[in-house]
DNA sequence: TGTACATCAGTGAACGCGCGTTCACTGATGTAC
DNA sequence: TGTACATCAGTGAACGCGCGTTCACTGATGTAC
C-alpha cells in the first residue's frame, strides 16, 4: 500500500478548510475550484478525486463548519463553564461580539452565508437547520421562564443573534453596526433572563457542544 | 424630439422590475444581464444603453427597492392605520407572515440578499443600512418603554424579526420553519409592549413610509 | 542493502460553455414642409 | 395629406475571459525479493 494512512483524510480536510474560508469570505459562486485548491497547496485538476462536484463540497463544507478544530479555537477570550447557567448569556454575548463581526472568514455560516443557503439544495438546508437548532437547544436549557414557554424564546434569541450579525454586517457604518450589536446583546440577555456580567467571553463551549452532535457524520464522510 | 417623452424612463423602470425579482429569487451570480432584459421585453445588446454595468443596476435595485409600486401593492390583507399604536405590531406580523415568508420574488432585500449585500460595495450597504433604519425608525415610535430605551428594542425587534425570516428560508423543514416564524412573532410582540390583537395585516404602511424616503432619489435615477 | 516494480496522488493541458461587454447596424418614430 | 428626413431605441453577432470539469500522464511512494 502506497502512500501513509490517512494521507487522503488529511488532504481531504485541509481542501474542506480551505474552501470554508474562501466561501465564508466571497460566497459560493465567488470561489474557483482553482482558489480552493490552492489555498490547500495543490493544483485544480485533483479536486474531482476528493468531490464529486463543487456544490457537493459546499454542503460538506457547511455541514463540517462546526466541527472544525481551528474554528473552535478562533475567538479568544476567558473561560467557559458550559455546566454553569451562565452558559447561554455567554454564547449570546460571543455571537453578537466585536470578534465575531470582525473575523468574517472564521465566523459562523448562518451569519456569513445565508442567502446561499435559501437558493441551495435539500442537503445544505439540513445543514443549516441542525446548525441552528443546535444553538436554539443549547440557549433553550437556560431560559429563565416557564417550561413550555423556554422553547419559543429560545428561538427567537437565536433568531435576534442571527439576525443581528447579518444586519451589522450588511450596513455600511460601522457605528450603526456597533450600536444593533449592543442592543441586541442586551435585549437577548434581557429576554434570556440573564444577567449582563459584563465579562469577556468566548465560544468555544458552544462549539464543543455543537461538535458533539456532528462529529461523528462529519468525520465519516471525510475518513 | 422622436419617441414619446418618458418613454426610456418607462422602460428603465421594466428593466429595474425585472432584475428585482430575479435578484430576489436567485441572487446576484445567478441572475445573466440575458434573463434580466428578456424579463423586461427586450434583448441583452440595449442594457448598456440604460445601466453603466451589472454591479450599477444592482445598487439602483436595492436602493429603489422599497419604492417600486408593485412591491408596494403585494402582500394583501387588511386594512392598516398608520397612526394608530398598532402600526408596528402589524408591520411585525406581516414582516413574519406566512405570505413574506412564500413570496420570494417580491420580498423584502433585506431577508432575500443578505449575504450577497455583506459582499458588495459601500452603496449597496448604504441602501441595506438606510432600509433597516427607516424600519427601526417606524417601529420605535411605538414601543411601550422609556424614551432611552425604545431605540435599541426596536433595534433589537428588527433584528428579530430580519432574522426571523432569513432563518426560516435558510431551513429544510417546513414546520420548523412556521414554528420559528410564530416564536419569533410572539416574543417581539411582547417586546414592544403591543397586545397580539390576532388579526391579519398587510405592509402597505410601511411601504409607504419607506416610500417618501426613498422616493425621491430613487426617481431622480430612473427619470 | 539494493534494485525492480506496482500503485495511485497529484499535474496541467484541454474541452465546451455561458457570461459581461462592445459595436456596427436596423428600423420605427415624430417632424418639417 | 403625403413624402423625405434626422433621430435614436433597440438588435444581435462578436469579443475575450474565466469557469467547472475531464483525462492522459508523471513521478514519488512503499513493497517484494
Amino acid at each position: 500500500m502506497p502512500y501513509p494512512v490517512g494521507h487522503r483524510a488529511k488532504v481531504k480536510g485541509k481542501i474542506i478548510e480551505s474552501a470554508r474560508r474562501l466561501f465564508n469570505r466571497h460566497g459560493f459562486d465567488n470561489v474557483s475550484i482553482q482558489q480552493i485548491m490552492s489555498g490547500a497547496g495543490l493544483t485544480h485538476g485533483g479536486f474531482y478525486t476528493y468531490f464529486r462536484s463543487k456544490s457537493a463540497l459546499y454542503t460538506k463544507v457547511l455541514g463540517c463548519f462546526f466541527t472544525d478544530p481551528e474554528w473552535k479555537n478562533q475567538w479568544e477570550g476567558v473561560e467557559v463553564d458550559m455546566a454553569s447557567s451562565q452558559a447561554a448569556a455567554q454564547v449570546v454575548k460571543a455571537y453578537l461580539s466585536r470578534q465575531h463581526f470582525e473575523d468574517v472568514e472564521n465566523s459562523c455560516p448562518m451569519v456569513a452565508l445565508p442567502s446561499d443557503v435559501m437558493r441551495s439544495g435539500d442537503d445544505t438546508k439540513r445543514a443549516f437547520e441542525e446548525v441552528f437548532a443546535a444553538m436554539v437547544r443549547l440557549l433553550e436549557r437556560s431560559v429563565a421562564d416557564e417550561k413550555q414557554h423556554r422553547h419559543a424564546k429560545a428561538q427567537a434569541v437565536a433568531a435576534m443573534c442571527v439576525g443581528g450579525m447579518v444586519v451589522a454586517r450588511a450596513i455600511k457604518s460601522r457605528a450603526a453596526a456597533d450600536e444593533l450589536r449592543d442592543a441586541c446583546m442586551s435585549i437577548a440577555l434581557q429576554l434570556g433572563g440573564w444577567a449582563d456580567t459584563g465579562g469577556r467571553v468566548d465560544t468555544s463551549a458552544l462549539k464543543n457542544e455543537l461538535h458533539e452532535q456532528f462529529a461523528e457524520e462529519c468525520l465519516a464522510g471525510v475518513g
